[in-house]
DNA sequence: CGGTCTCTTGACGGAGTTCAAAGCTAGTGG
DNA sequence: CCACTAGCTTTGAACTCCGTCAAGAGACCG
């Protein structure tokens, strides 16, 4: 027990040190301030209308974010694995309801730290306030090209960028989640890909 | 001449005042590191595959960041108005080509930065590394918002939210640019407004 | 083994696209 | 100040992609 929370420690600060350099006594400051959760499968972090009280770092395990629409559709935002955060930024800092889900698909575990820990701790380590915004600054450029790949291209083309950029993700994933992701209905995703393995067979024949 | 310039560095530093407090030796670092840069109605701060040199606060005018498809399909990801940033942020930070275009819709004003100027306004203000991670997650959550809406909803419901987010976007912005940001066709848009307004005739009669 | 969750398949419908053409508006130059 | 052009908006008809509804087949879990 002690040596696996030691590991999930060390994965957080080897993510910290590819972005910055820290001293001891900085490790045992980020180590006492994030507390490792546990998350079932098909459990929650925190849920629509909940204040999203914790940052979470993902040392095992995987999850999605995922938004409720007022016609009970679940759209997937994102797939969290390994050395991913999940949490929705806006809840955390503003304290106030978030719109979102943060669901673990299998059993997981998190790192994860509240607003008021994390404030002392870009007090101490001033450079980890460069760090965040930096990985703001990655994560709203992930979104982007996301958002400009919804909005020019449709389900195939995304699909065909999805598997290629995350080539085992259907292995992780169920499809319909992976349809939610992409931003059809399971339906669409099943034929759609009955219509690319019809495609491939005429070719290599 | 010079009293409009002065006029622009004062809402920069009103802006700027509005989430911290600034000594008047930090105002003076932030006059001198921001340039006046006028961009003429139609024309770029830059284009997709430049570099974005410069991150620009808009002290008067209007711009349109954009992005032209495989098709040549352009698609409007935001606008900007008085008091609004434009610019790329990966570009800017990694100095890469741009995906992006920023173009001014009128004649207009920025107050622009470059990236070894910023990095030493930070080393010498460095509550402005926290003020820019807070811009950069409040950029976030707004196009969060953006995209779970155009995944959620249909072109008149965007349409909607869009009118009563930014009740004068009609005055300001050509129909087509309208159209290309809520994601759907000129045409598509001219025969929606057609529609609401047919239901409107009914509706009072 | 039964129940629930997931994936597949079919027929139909609708929102938005495509292509083409005509009307409208605003900026430009004589 | 008018005339001309280029860009913007409107309209129509056919089409496409994906959604909707429904039903059945398969997989997983207690």
């Amino acid at each position: 027990m002690k040596s696996d929370s030691e590991a999930s420690y060390l994965k957080l600060i080897d993510y910290f040190e590819k972005k910055t350099t820290l001293t001891e006594g900085e490790k045992t400051a980020i180590k006492s301030s994030y507390k490792i959760k546990k998350i079932k499968k098909k459990e929650y972090l925190f849920q629509q209308g909940e204040i999203c009280k914790y940052e979470g770092f993902v040392s095992q395990g995987s999850f999605r974010t995922y938004y409720t629409d007022d016609k009970d559709l679940e759209h997937v935002l994102y797939f969290a694995f390994e050395n991913w955060w999940v949490g929705d930024i806006a809840s955390f800092n503003e304290e106030e309801a978030s719109g979102q889900n943060v669901q673990a698909l299998q059993d997981s575990e998190l790192l994860v730290i509240d607003k008021p820990a994390k404030e002392k701790l870009f007090k101490s380590i001033p450079a980890l306030e460069k760090v965040f915004r930096v990985i703001t600054q990655k994560h709203l450029t992930v979104l982007q090209k996301r958002f400009l790949m919804t909005v020019s291209s449709n389900a195939e083309a995304r699909f065909n960028e999805l598997i290629q950029r995350c080539p085992t993700i259907e292995q992780m994933v169920p499809q319909h989640q992976i349809a939610s992701y992409l931003g059809i209905l399971p339906e669409s995703l099943s034929r759609m890909k009955k219509q690319i393995a019809k495609r491939e067979t005429h070719k290599s024949n």
